[in-house]
DNA sequence: ACAAATATAGGCAAATCTGTGGCAGTTATT
DNA sequence: AATAACTGCCACAGATTTGCCTATATTTGT
């Protein structure tokens, strides 16, 4: 399916440029004067990548890719005239996905979008993947072993089973009944804590690493990565 | 957040450079003199970025790159004295994550290899996501928190479930009937106050919150987004 | 302003949930 | 066949949640 991008750029020509070489490769495109504009137009409707200039009318770029961030995870590129070293490391820092110098070339603007949307894709990919990787943990499914960091660890079937499940919906709370359908088959409403058994035997299993099951109270489970030194990143 | 990084330059000076300024942010670095070195030992333990110079022994970073890709969906970063526009597409194009010009400044690497991590932490935890925003609260359906601005807050399975149909239904007046159809489940005309009592065990943990839960007198209650301006109309 | 109806706040106890250790039936391994 | 491993269940203790009760405050209608 097709693509969207905004481009917000307070230079017409230039928004006309990277607009038709980005429909050229078949994305949809719509361009925006300011990145107000663009900031309001994407709240009505997301898009999937976004092209901010830093110098414009209103917020600049960097203020737009800032606020974009705080609650959205759409890929941003921010182009600017700006060149120095700080330029570019505030504008990456501040939460954009890459930064380019004007003027640069549309083709190497293209290839960067289509770099940053394989990654988006690869990521989503992973969870069909063979070899799955939380926190410091991998496991393989094909050979069904398991390994913290570098230390093999042995899983009972039920357990692997488990921990594949949990790894493909790392981060998002499972319930009990999720649980029995996919790991055990279970369709019906049984009333069992299996569940709660093999994830008590796995915590014991991975005490030593970051990766932690922890328990949604009155629902199930979830995976987490435990941050061990600083507290807020992000 | 201890993530591994292979570096692979056959100049051992950039490779001690980068290597410092890596491991300085508490990446666990290794260091290789060839792709082909890097390569093997990525087989036997993956880690989660490559960074790789064009020009080495054996095969060279841009062969190495599209070998990895392959079959893994690691992050890479390709740095070059190769300066060309072509050059850059190439290294991108053959999928690399991002393509960085010799002589590079360190932090800008940093921040580079930072935003790459974080998108692919962005891109885990929306693989699936399904957030809903009011005003400065954020809740996350599938992993089921909840946030005031960076604040986690823990919600109590029906404060969960209510919160969640308040946030559909924000700036509407919800009757209790409403809530007690939607949240317990209950269809009948009951004699309850269970949704007061809730909601004020949800008031109390939204304090903080521009998110407030007005009653409308004999009917029910509505979620609505204090106006900071003029906090001490109410 | 006053009474009736409705909403809020605090406290309480029943019901529910979770983690633990132990146990036994079944399955796999030697 | 004997032994070990795996898995589900049980019971218990501790913690959390939640509905209700009562007292008090707020709102509405006259």
């Amino acid at each position: 399916m097709s693509k969207k991008i905004y481009i917000a750029d307070d230079d017409a020509n230039i928004r006309f440029i990277i607009g038709s070489f980005l429909k050229n490769e078949g994305y949809q495109v719509e361009e925006f004067e300011s990145g107000d504009a663009l900031y309001e137009r994407f709240l009505a409707v997301p898009c999937d990548l976004i092209i901010l200039d830093i110098m414009m009318e209103g917020r600049d770029g960097l203020a737009i890719c800032a606020k974009l961030r705080e609650s959205y995870s759409v890929l941003i590129i921010i182009v600017s005239a700006l060149d120095s070293e700080l330029d570019r490391i505030t504008g990456i820092t501040l939460g954009s996905d890459d930064y380019l110098v004007k003027p640069f070339s549309p083709v190497e603007l293209v290839a960067r979008v289509k770099a940053l949307f394989r990654r988006v894709d690869l990521d989503r990919k992973v969870v069909s993947a063979d070899i799955l990787v939380v926190g410091d943990m991998r496991i393989n499914v094909k050979s069904r072993d398991c390994w913290i960091d570098q230390k093999k660890v042995d899983l009972t079937p039920t357990e692997f089973t488990l921990l594949t499940y949990m790894f493909q919906h790392a981060d998002q709370a499972v319930s009990r009944q999720q649980l029995l359908k996919h790991v055990w088959g279970v369709e019906w409403d049984a009333d069992t804590r299996a569940t709660d058994d093999i994830l008590k035997r796995l915590r014991k299993k991975l005490v030593d690493s970051r990766v932690k099951v922890e328990s949604v109270w009155g629902f199930g489970f979830r995976l987490v990565v435990e941050d061990e030194h600083e507290k807020s990143e992000k």
